[in-house]
DNA sequence: CCCTGATTCGC
DNA sequence: GCGAATCAGG
């Protein structure tokens, strides 16, 4: 990264603006590590940091045991909120397919389709067989007859 | 996993 | 001086 001084410019006016070290690399296309690490050379005013060190071990922690309460430093708020629309976003109805976590009917194969916890996941909507709780296709995978399954497990 | 900012340290 | 790596937290 080459510091011109429009280049200073450039940081210093954004990282006035409030925004994330990550959005002024993005907008200047390079690493959130070079602006924070040249905005840290610049004595630019630090960030309220999501971490707190205590690069005070040895010494500061017995002779200055500072209890100071952290300053709120309220974030600086970019602009003035020039809020577009507030848009009241009427949904439509969910599709009436099938509702996640329930199976069809209860007579329907229990087999989980998707990844539980997703919007997407659903049970198989196949007719269970007879007294099992799957259909045919799942069923041949639920159960594996003893004698088929040895190595599969360890 | 995504994000945040700060510090460290080899270059 | 630079910034990737790393840390530490949400």
């Amino acid at each position: 990264m080459d510091w011109s001084a429009e280049a200073i410019e450039q940081l210093r006016a954004l990282w006035a603006e409030g925004h994330s070290t990550a959005e002024i690399g993005r907008r200047m296309g390079i690493s959130k590590n070079a602006v924070v690490g040249k905005a840290h050379r610049l004595h630019l005013p630090a960030r309220p940091s999501p971490i707190q060190r205590e690069q005070s071990a040895a010494g500061a922690a017995s002779d200055a045991p500072r209890p100071i309460a952290a300053v709120p430093a309220p974030r600086p708020v970019p602009v003035p909120a020039p809020r577009p629309a507030p848009v009241p976003v009427v949904r439509a109805a969910p599709p009436a397919v099938v509702r996640p976590f329930q199976r069809s009917s209860a007579r329907s194969c229990c087999w989980p389709i998707g990844e539980p916890g997703t919007p997407e996941f659903r049970f198989c909507t196949s007719e269970a067989m007879g007294a099992k709780p799957y259909c045919l296709e799942h069923a041949s995978i639920a159960y594996v007859k003893a004698r088929d399954r040895r190595e599969d497990a360890a």
